[in-house]
DNA sequence: ACCAAGTTTGACCATCCAGTCAAGAAGCAA
DNA sequence: TTGCTTCTTGACTGGATGGTCAAACTTGGT
């Protein structure tokens, strides 16, 4: 029997948990930031602990002191960014101005999508698979949020003040067609050439597309 | 040394050549139905062997009878593919009506989407890992065939037949939009319900985008 | 019926890989 | 320095998985 006195048979800083020392933060940051890059290049199935601890510039055991296992550094990984993820389309404001506010969401998508290309890859690789690990976040968290603004943008056709379109297939093309910039840019690089960068001319293209799709 | 009355030495019906009996012609082909469902669900090191051969009905070694390893179905499913990947794109009609041989283009990307998602999917699961195993058809075939079309979109724009966008982000957008409602079509239907064809109501907003955005 | 070629399989091997463990090496407070 | 906690690692285990092989079983032509 456990007495008062032991300590918390818990890895450390486990999960949600604050890390307790210097050293754990800066571990744990490193293991994050090296199965970003893992996961989101070779899927989860396709990634190794020894590949993300390398990476990492740990041991693997070394690693496993700080997750449990693979599946829980993966899902660390994704819960911290699942809130960052619905940031640009909270942002999007019922009050503002309609077109406005659509393209300032298009634009800060695209942002994203070239800041943070392995966050994007690594949604892309997740939802690929059949999303079973999204499941419970897009079905609520994501699903009442687009519900929301949805409503928002319906409301600004009947009012007039966009052309009417399905407000859904609306945020499903912003999504499609920023994503795509990070996820396909792959075979951008192979068709342009490797001395563009694939998002070159993007925003112009993607700003004439919805100033002309929304008119009202 | 091999005498001239040996056989070849080689796999049955092996890469292109054609298939010498029925019962290969119909097992090769049930190989690459199970190896295209999972490969395309689970990514190339996702997928098993065994789990290909048990969902053709044969046995492991059985399978390997046909191929010599698990790239080489791979490859063999992606030869199969590449060429009808291309076709959509190569019936764009540079003698045609602008608008309509662009719309035309769109919702034969958008059937194919819907006709075959497993495809889709092989493809943006080949393309999110870097593409490794399509550098070659991407950089030659694809983008000769892009580039192609892409003059002619050009030409139309000169013209004034249709608004002056950038030719290849227009092609890069089709991409992007329709092939979204199979590589996603996970989470469309977490956030639609799954009583919705993801798809609904797809080809009327693309019409509505596309008219728009290039009438002159 | 007979035979040669084509097909199928159980048993097997080698490697990879997630995860364990016990022992040793820092860190750190007193 | 001492003693306790936190980190780190080499060596290991067990199971999964790609691939081999020789022996069997079918098939189809004669």
């Amino acid at each position: 029997m456990p007495t008062p006195s032991m300590p918390p048979a818990e890895k450390p800083g486990a999960s949600g948990a604050a890390p307790r020392s210097r050293i754990q933060e800066r571990n744990r940051a490193r293991i994050l930031d090296a199965a970003l890059e893992v996961f989101s290049n070779h899927g989860f199935r396709g990634a190794t602990i020894d590949q993300i601890a390398t990476e990492a510039g740990l041991s693997k055991p070394n690693l496993l002191y700080y997750f449990d296992s693979k599946d829980a550094v993966h899902s660390a990984l994704l819960s911290r960014l699942l809130d960052d993820w619905l940031e640009p389309l909270r942002h999007l404001d019922a009050t503002g101005d309609p077109q406005t506010e659509i393209l300032s969401y298009m634009r800060r998508k695209l942002a994203m999508s070239r800041t943070y290309p392995r966050e994007s890859r690594l949604f892309a690789n997740e939802i690929l698979q059949g999303a079973p690990r999204l499941e419970r976040f897009i079905s609520t968290e994501l699903r009442a949020l687009v519900d929301e603004k949805a409503q928002v943008i319906a409301r600004w056709g009947r009012e007039g003040r966009i052309a009417e379109v399905d407000p859904h297939h609306l945020i499903f093309s912003i999504w499609a067609l920023t994503q795509h910039y990070a996820d396909f840019a792959a075979q951008i690089r192979l068709i342009r050439g490797a001395e563009h960068d694939p998002q070159d001319g993007a925003e112009a293209f993607l700003n004439h597309l919805y100033t002309r799709m929304l008119a009202p």
